[in-house]
DNA sequence: CGTATATCAGGTGCACTGAGATTT
DNA sequence: CAAATCTCAGTGGACCTGATATAC
């Protein structure tokens, strides 16, 4: 029984890409289930920590989450305590999101998480190579997202 | 309104790679429904290519499509006439899917649609460059196709 | 007026799970 | 019997669209 992946798709990056963010969400998504968060969650808790208090449509933008599904990521973060939401009294078309204290716990130990996974998913390549594999993508993510 | 993404997230490979996966997505995934197709087929058609006809369960193993997921493709392919589904004479709980004329002109037509992605979706990199992304990515996704 | 914001309802592609029927 | 194959029904997370109400 032979399972050798096609060379041809072993040779495509865009294939190679969606394959290893398919093993990233395995184990990323396992380890934040069980801290009863998700991907929206984290990015969402990061931006409000290092940008500070934003309306939902700039959470949205930064974290490139779309507006529908940042409203429901908020809704779950307000409920368990880490976000608070209030409408801004300059522009009351606005809610301003503030990250609470019990927030900023929970965002130290999807850190955590999230650094064992960096370690599970890469484990073959050395630090430097990673260094590579970052930078390369990098400027491929903010190509695409200046064309918007 | 500032629209920076958290610089922890670009300096994270594992969200570098998700958001590199949705921009390949939108632009393959755009080709390709255009042409009626989809992921799952282009790597079913280009398997059958290779090592020729096989069992549905060899064909998911070398794809990494779930055998669930392979039925219905290939529903999907023998419809359009792409591929010959006949039940394997020496063990009949198999089928022997076997790739038509049709199937392979059809693989040529993607396979067109694919290398256009790759220069839309990796232009800012080099050849050079390409090919550093393309060892990496393929040292990490051969390391985690062996553990299962 | 047009634009931006927040919200809600739904749709899709993709990966996956569980169960059943058949054959080896 | 156990194990493998094929099939079907359904789940779930992530991404996206369209429509509505409100405020600027």
């Amino acid at each position: 029984m032979d399972e050798r992946a096609p060379g041809r798709l072993l040779a495509t990056p865009s294939w190679l890409v969606g394959q290893t963010a398919v093993q990233s969400r395995r184990i990323i998504g396992a380890a934040f289930a069980a801290a009863e968060a998700s991907g929206y969650h984290y990015r969402l808790l990061l931006s409000l920590a290092e940008f500070g208090p934003a309306s939902q449509a700039t959470l949205g933008r930064r974290t490139g989450i779309d507006r529908s599904d940042v409203v429901a990521a908020l809704n779950e973060l307000s409920t368990a305590g880490y976000v608070d939401r209030e409408i801004d009294p300059d522009d009351r078309r606005r809610n301003i999101i503030t990250l609470t204290a019990a927030g900023r716990r929970q965002l130290e130990r999807l850190d955590r998480f999230v650094e064992a996974a960096q370690e599970e998913l890469f484990a073959p390549l050395s630090a430097a190579e990673r260094g590579q594999l970052t930078r390369l993508l990098a400027r491929v993510v903010e190509h695409h997202a200046q064309a918007d």
